[in-house]
DNA sequence: GAGCTTAAGAGGTCAGACCACTTGGTCTGC
DNA sequence: GCAGACCAAGTGGTCTGACCTCTTAAGCTC
């Protein structure tokens, strides 16, 4: 049923010597129905070829895809196509694209589309204090997973963190990295991938709103000590008690955020948007 | 401080007499440091533009933008340039582009990038049970939201879902249907958002994967009973109830996902992957 | 050897033509 | 008069090929 012709991407691509293809992934034509699905045919070929390439290991992240008039030529389609499909994984945050360098596949914390979050924040209103409670939900469980389930290696890293924050107390914008390499590591140490993603995700959405200010008015001192506290807690596997000492760090951050709101509202003119919590992003 | 002609569409965009745009939204040429941040200027100028539009409400859901070939020429922009953001917004669930009829801001419950996660669990090797992890957190505390802030609104759509599941017990394809407005129901009445959107992002990832059997080979009576159930506990706001009884739900069905696995692995050849629970999407 | 120059390679943008799909109005036949 | 076929306008989809900009590294000068 191995019906040739039916798809122009698949069969050409057998003959690519780049990647080992056996040519034998099949190209589904179009199989969402739920919505319409948009994205014209050859984007989602393209898609869907790179994803099979990707799946069967013949491209892995922090590879390079050939140059754009090469690949589109092998793929016997334009470049203006290929490289909308290029845009769409982009977008997504599968594929990086650097100017005069070439294209990349994504590698590092996966996070579910950059700026996704923000734009469909300006489109539903998300609001602030969404953020923080999801961050509570999300950071909660994954630092009781951590503790569960993590493993030696994740402990020195996380050890290593904290001392590099007690280390670069007096530079904030140090500190914020391993602040951030913290937080990162609890997710890979959660032994969940998508939970991971989707913290990446909402905190990318967070730093893109109000660029990083929170945190930096309040010792830092007293931050470090609660992830000392987190992580010790962790490294004793005691996860009730992670979980508990994560959500509250969370709560503060949410709780200095919302100070320095108000603050910031109070100097500022009260111009539109009366009482309306501020949308956060 | 207006410097005119740094930002190439905000200035032309002031005459634009489709939008009321007042020509205030200063296009940031370039914030973001902490990645390299790819997505040539123009495609971003055209993403944050829209967004503007968005955020001062000129645009609002499920409206439609102007023609491709006039809007690029009111940007005084190439046409593929247009289309290359344009493009970028559509692969992050933001605008749907219908082929023929127009391009729309999209509408309807926010979804982070449709197939991102699909994509991104390929590189990353996301697992079934990790799905259903997230699952079980996230609506499992929607549940428990929805039962301390749900409104009789809300209360009225999920006993009428709970009714079309009963009365189409017989059809699982419509059963289906109502199954998941059940669940969009419960995400609307939590109040948050993000967590509903990210819920979107997970299940709709898992359909993709598996298209939609899970479920089907078991009675489907018992189905309605369970959201029978979580529907009662939410409507009296027993918020703890609420959240067991869904997480209890989330499990039961990944253990059907589980069993119906394992009889199609054990039916199929056991090719690659020997043991490796299956990618899930 | 340090620093500048230059050229090759890669992505970014442009312009205009043509193709494919949708939609709605018009025309024909019953 | 009404149903169905037909047609044309509008809109997104794709192609082509040219040119611009950025990055990198080799090569040159001092």
């Amino acid at each position: 049923m191995a019906n040739p012709g039916q798809c122009l991407l698949q069969c050409y691509f057998s003959e690519c010597t780049i990647f080992g293809s056996t040519g034998e992934h099949v190209l589904k034509p179009k199989q969402t129905e739920t919505t319409h699905e948009s994205e014209s045919h050859l984007t989602m070929q393209v898609v869907n070829h790179i994803r099979a390439l990707i799946e069967e290991g013949a491209l892995k992240p922090g590879e390079k895809i050939p140059p754009e008039r090469e690949f589109a030529q092998k793929l016997k389609i334009s470049r203006a196509s290929l490289r909308t499909g290029i845009g769409y994984m982009a977008a997504m945050g599968i594929m990086k694209v650097r100017h005069g360098v070439g294209t990349f596949i994504a590698e590092g914390p996966p996070e579910i589309g950059k700026s996704s979050l923000g734009l469909l924040g300006a489109l539903h209103g998300f609001k602030s204090w969404q953020m923080f409670e999801a961050r509570l939900l999300l950071e909660g469980k994954m630092a009781a997973l951590a503790a569960e389930r993590g493993k030696e290696e994740h402990f020195t890293l996380l050890a290593e963190e904290v001392a590099e924050m007690y280390a670069t107390i007096d530079d904030p914008e140090e500190y914020l990295i391993h602040d951030v390499r913290f937080h990162r590591t609890i997710a890979a140490a959660s032994g969940n991938a998508i939970l991971a993603s989707l913290m990446e995700t909402v905190t990318s959405a967070l730093y893109d709103g109000r660029r990083k200010t929170v945190g930096l008015t309040r010792s830092l001192k007293g931050s470090a000590d609660v992830h000392r506290e987190i992580y010790r807690a962790i490294r004793t596997r005691n996860s009730k008690e992670a979980q508990r000492l994560m959500e509250r760090h969370i709560q503060s951050a949410k709780d200095a955020q919302d100070d320095e709101e108000r603050m910031a509202s109070r100097k500022h003119k009260a111009s539109k948007t009366p009482a309306n919590g501020k949308v956060a992003v």
